[in-house]
DNA sequence: GGTCCGAAC
C-alpha cells in the first residue's frame, strides 16, 4: 500500500510545450462541454481531428483520440503511457517530463503493470470487481490511473446542482488519512500533474481538491460516506475504488453495503473493491459473483518459528525472545506486538536492563540494543525515534548494534517500519467488544487472528529474508485462531451508523445488506437511543432534529446536546465541552511526576463535574496562550497535551461551522450569573440523560448504579468533591472494576422535564429512581431532590423534540 | 484510587 520512495531528482528541464494543434484542443474540448458523453462520438473527434487538417503533427494530437470509454485495451492505454504527450493536464496537452519517465520505468516493474490487459477486460465486462493485491503489488497507486485511462473522467463532466461542470469523478478510498494524502501526492507526482489540481485528496480538515480540474480523488472512507449523506446515488463519481476493504472498517463496510445498492440505480457506476487477503471468495460472493483479479506481491521470505508449548506469561516470553534474538541472530532489528502504552513501557524498561548487562557483560557477542516504544498517544517526536538507526557497534570488530522497537499494533497497518528482519508476536491485541444488552464498548485483551498474524509476519519481510517467532504453539495457531479478525461493525456500538444509515437512505437498518449483519439486539439498541433522543419518530423515521443531528461529525448524544445548547444560552460553551470529548484525554500524568500533574489539574477542577473542568482547561488555555510560541510551553507547565488542545481547538471550529449552516446560535451567558454552569449541565443532560448513575440509597459511599442496573463507581480521576444524588457520565470504562469516566452533577427534576418519556414512574423499574420521580411528579419532592443550588426556577422553554 | 488497541467524521 505504501508508495515507494519517490525517484530520482528531475533532470534538465523540458523544452517549451509544442502548440496544440487547434483541431485537436476543440476535440477535446468539443467532447468536454457536451454534458453527457457519448461515447459513440468519440471516434468522431479523432477523425475530425485527422482528416480537418493535413497540418496536424501525429505526436502532438490528442493521444487519447480514438479512445471510447470503458472500451480501452492494455495496449491502447499502454502507448499513452509510454509516450510523449500528457493527455490528462487540465490546462490543454503537454509533454510528459523526464522525471515521468524515470518514475514510468519503476511503474511497469511493478507486478500490476503486467497485469494491465487483464485489468481492463475484467473492469470493463462487468460493474463491479474484485482485486486482491499483496503488499508491494502497486495496486494503491495504479489501479486508479488505470482507470483514469478507461473512463477519461477529465474528458466527461457532471453539472452539480449550481450548474458547474466538473469532471466526473474516479474516487479512491483508504481507512487512514496519512495514506489519503501520501498516495494522493506520489500519484500526482506519477502521471505529471499538479497535487490539489487533476489529481487530489481529501481528508476531514482538508479538501486537496479543485472543483472545476479534479477527476482523480483518494479520500477517507469516512469522507465518501459523509458525501453520500447528501448525495444518495454518489453521482460526482464515474467509479469508485475501495482501498484495504479487508481492514472492514466501519466506514468501508457500510459503504460496501451502500454502493451494492447503489449499483442497482447506477448502471454507469464502476466499482472496484481491493483487498490484501486471501478471502477473495466472500468479496466476490457478496458482490454477486463479481470478476476476480489477483495480483502477486512483492515481498521477501519470512521464517516462522511456533514455541512447543504454550506460554503461560507472554510478556515475560516477549522479553525473553528479544534478548535470544540479540544475543544468537545475525544483524537486523527486532518488532515486537504488545497490547497497550503501559505493557509497552514495561517492557522498554525491562529489555533495556537486561540489554545494557549483557553487551557489558559480554561485549563479544553483545552488541549495544536500543529500545523505543510505539503507541498512538506518544507525541510524534517519540514516534520518530522508530525510524532511528540502530545503534553502532562499539568497536570496528564488534557484534552489531540493533534496535528493537515494541509497539502495539500501530504497527500491523498504519505505520510500516523499514529494516525490521525480526518480528516477536506474542498473539494478543487488545480489541474493542461492544456488549448490547448493557449499552457497553470496552476493551479486551485477545486473541488475534491468523489474517493479522501473517500481517505481523509480513512486517519482517519488507526488505530482506526474515525470521517471525511467534510465542504459541502452531496447533493453536491452525485450531484457535479465528481466520479473520471480526469487523467492527459487529463490535461497536452502532448508534452512530444507525443514524448515518437513515440519512444515506437507507428505509430498513434491519435487511440492509450488510457483509456481515451486526446482532439485532445491537440495532434495536441504536434504534431505542435515537427515538429517546428524538432522532427517530415512532415509526422509526428520521425526524428534522436528526436530520441535523446526523450532520454533526459526534455521537447522537453530543449531536442532541449541542443542537439544544442555544436554548440554554450556552452554545458557545457546550462547543467546547463537545470538541473536548471528542479528542484523546488533555491530561498528562508522567509515571514519575503523578502528583505534580494531579495537583496541575486541581488548578483547573470545577466541583460540579468533569465536563466543566474541561471547558475550565479550554478557557484557561485559550486565555494563557494568545502565542503560538509559547502555548506549548504553557501547556508543558500545567500538564497538559498541547497537541490534544490543538486538535479540540480544530474540532471546535468545524463544530462551530456546522452549527452556522444549520442557523444555530452561537450563545453564551454572562459568566457573573447564576445561571452559567448550571444551563451548561442542563444542555448535557438532554443529550445524556440516558447515562445517568444514581447513589444507592443503602450503599456505601461513593456507590452508584447505572439506569441497566450496573453497579459502578466514579473514576477516580474525577474532579467532583461531593457524590450527588445523581450523577451523568460520558464513559463507562470496565478495567478492574465498572467505573464511570468523565462525570457530572445533574438533578432529578431536569431528568423529568427534558426527558418526561425515559422518566416517566410508568416506564421505570421500582426502584429509587422511580420514587424520586413519583415524588416529583406528586409535587412533594424531599431531600436533595428539591435542592434549587442557584434558588432559580427551572429554564422556561422546553426543549424542543 | 486508576489509566486509551487503532482508525475516522
Amino acid at each position: 500500500m505504501a508508495a515507494p520512495p519517490p525517484g530520482p531528482p528531475p533532470g534538465p528541464p523540458p523544452g517549451p510545450p509544442p502548440s496544440i494543434p487547434a483541431a485537436a484542443a476543440a476535440a477535446a474540448s468539443a467532447t468536454s462541454t457536451s454534458s453527457s458523453f457519448n461515447p459513440y462520438l468519440a471516434h468522431h473527434a479523432n477523425s475530425n481531428a485527422s482528416s480537418s487538417s493535413s497540418t496536424i503533427n501525429d505526436t502532438t494530437a490528442n493521444p487519447l483520440s480514438g479512445f471510447i470509454p470503458r472500451k480501452v485495451a492494455g495496449a491502447q492505454a499502454r502507448s499513452v503511457l509510454e509516450g510523449n504527450i500528457n493527455p490528462f493536464s487540465s490546462t490543454g496537452l503537454k509533454p510528459f517530463s523526464a522525471r515521468y519517465k524515470s518514475i514510468l520505468e519503476k511503474r511497469k516493474a511493478l507486478p500490476v503493470y503486467s497485469q494491465m490487459d487483464e485489468f481492463f477486460e475484467k473492469f470493463q465486462e462487468k460493474q463491479i470487481m474484485v482485486m486482491i493485491g499483496e503488499t508491494g503489488s502497486g495496486k494503491t497507486t495504479q489501479i486508479p490511473q488505470f482507470v483514469a485511462y478507461s473512463d477519461l473522467p477529465h474528458m466527461r463532466k457532471s453539472v452539480g446542482s449550481d450548474g458547474v461542470q466538473a469532471p466526473l469523478m474516479i474516487a479512491c478510498t483508504q481507512p487512514r488519512r496519512v495514506a489519503a494524502m501520501s498516495v494522493a501526492k506520489r500519484v500526482a507526482e506519477e502521471m505529471d500533474l499538479t497535487l490539489s489540481k487533476e489529481v487530489g485528496y481529501t481528508i476531514r480538515f482538508e479538501d486537496a481538491t479543485e472543483r472545476r480540474t479534479t477527476f482523480l480523488k483518494y479520500m477517507t472512507d469516512g469522507m465518501l460516506l459523509r458525501e453520500a449523506m447528501n448525495d444518495h446515488t454518489l453521482s460526482r463519481y464515474s467509479c469508485i475504488i475501495l482501498d484495504e476493504a479487508h481492514e472492514r472498517t466501519l466506514a468501508t463496510d457500510i459503504l460496501m453495503g451502500l454502493l451494492k445498492d447503489v449499483a442497482k440505480r447506477r448502471e454507469d457506476l464502476k466499482i472496484i473493491v481491493m483487498s490484501a487477503t486471501l478471502d477473495a471468495l466472500k468479496f466476490q460472493k457478496y458482490f454477486n459473483d463479481a470478476p476476480l483479479l489477483r495480483v502477486p506481491g512483492r515481498t521477501f521470505p519470512v521464517e516462522t518459528y511456533y514455541t512447543p508449548e504454550p506460554e503461560p506469561d507472554y510478556l515475560e516470553a516477549a522479553i525473553r525472545t528479544v534478548l535470544q534474538i540479540h544475543q544468537a541472530e545475525d544483524e537486523g532489528d527486532i518488532l515486537v506486538f504488545l497490547t497497550g502504552e503501559e505493557e509497552i513501557e514495561d517492557a522498554c524498561r525491562k529489555i533495556k536492563a537486561e540489554a545494557d548487562e549483557l553487551s557489558a557483560t559480554q561485549p563479544d557477542l553483545c552488541g549495544p540494543l536500543k529500545v523505543v516504544p510505539l503507541y498512538s498517544s506518544l507525541p510524534p517526536a517519540a514516534q520518530q525515534k522508530i525510524f532511528e538507526p540502530a545503534p553502532e557497534r562499539l568497536k570496528a570488530d564488534g557484534p552489531p548494534g540493533r534496535k528493537v522497537v515494541i509497539s502495539t499494533n500501530i504497527a500491523e497497518t498504519s505505520l510500516t517500519i523499514d529494516g525490521i528482519v525480526y518480528v516477536v508476536d506474542p498473539g494478543f491485541s487488545k480489541q474493542k467488544v461492544y456488549n448490547p444488552r448493557i449499552r457497553v464498548e470496552s476493551l479486551l485483551v485477545s486473541p488475534i487472528s491468523k489474517a493479522s498474524a501473517q500481517q505481523r509476519m509480513g512486517r519482517a519481510g519488507r526488505t530482506r529474508p526474515g525470521k517471525c517467532f511467534r510465542l504459541y504453539t502452531e496447533k493453536d495457531f491452525v485450531g484457535e485462531l479465528i481466520e479473520q479478525t471480526y469487523p467492527e461493525i459487529l463490535r461497536s456500538n452502532l448508534a452512530n451508523t444507525v443514524l448515518e444509515l437513515k440519512k444515506l437512505g437507507i428505509d430498513n437498518l434491519v435487511t440492509f445488506d450488510y457483509m456481515d449483519p451486526p446482532a439485532p439486539e445491537t440495532i434495536m439498541r441504536a434504534l431505542e437511543l435515537l427515538n429517546y433522543l428524538a432522532a427517530f419518530d415512532d415509526e422509526g423515521n428520521l425526524t428534522p432534529l436528526g436530520e441535523i443531528m446526523a450532520e454533526f461529525p459526534l455521537d447522537p448524544q453530543l449531536a442532541k446536546m449541542l443542537i439544544v445548547s442555544p436554548e440554554f444560552k450556552c452554545s458557545n460553551e457546550i462547543l467546547t465541552v463537545a470538541a473536548m470529548l471528542s479528542v484523546p484525554n488533555v491530561f498528562v500524568r508522567p509515571n514519575n511526576q503523578k502528583a505534580q500533574a494531579d495537583a496541575a489539574r486541581n488548578v483547573f477542577a470545577h466541583p460540579e463535574g468533569d465536563h466543566l473542568t474541561l471547558l475550565n482547561v479550554y478557557h484557561a488555555y485559550k486565555s494563557n496562550c494568545p502565542d503560538p510560541s509559547t502555548a506549548s510551553n504553557w501547556c508543558w507547565q500545567n500538564y497538559l497535551s498541547y497537541r490534544t488542545l490543538q486538535q479540540a481547538d480544530n474540532v471546535r471550529s468545524q463544530l462551530s461551522r456546522t452549527m452556522e449552516r444549520f442557523d444555530l446560535d452561537l450563545v453564551s451567558t454572562p459568566f457573573e450569573s447564576k445561571k452559567y454552569y448550571t444551563q451548561i449541565r442542563q444542555a448535557i443532560t438532554c443529550g445524556f440523560f440516558m447515562q445517568v448513575a444514581h447513589k444507592e440509597a443503602a450503599g456505601s459511599k461513593g456507590s452508584y448504579a447505572t439506569m441497566d442496573g450496573q453497579v459502578v463507581a466514579p473514576h477516580p480521576s474525577t474532579t467532583i468533591e461531593t457524590m450527588p444524588q445523581f450523577l451523568i457520565y460520558h464513559e463507562f470504562v470496565l478495567t478492574t472494576r465498572n467505573f464511570i469516566r468523565t462525570i457530572t452533577e445533574t438533578r432529578p427534576e431536569w431528568l423529568l422535564e427534558f426527558a418526561p418519556t425515559y422518566y416517566s414512574p410508568d416506564n421505570l423499574p421500582d426502584g429509587e429512581v422511580k420514587r424520586v420521580m413519583q415524588r416529583l411528579l406528586a409535587g412533594n419532592g424531599s431531600g436533595s431532590a428539591s435542592r434549587e443550588k442557584d434558588g432559580k426556577s427551572r429554564p422556561s422553554k422546553k426543549v424542543k423534540r
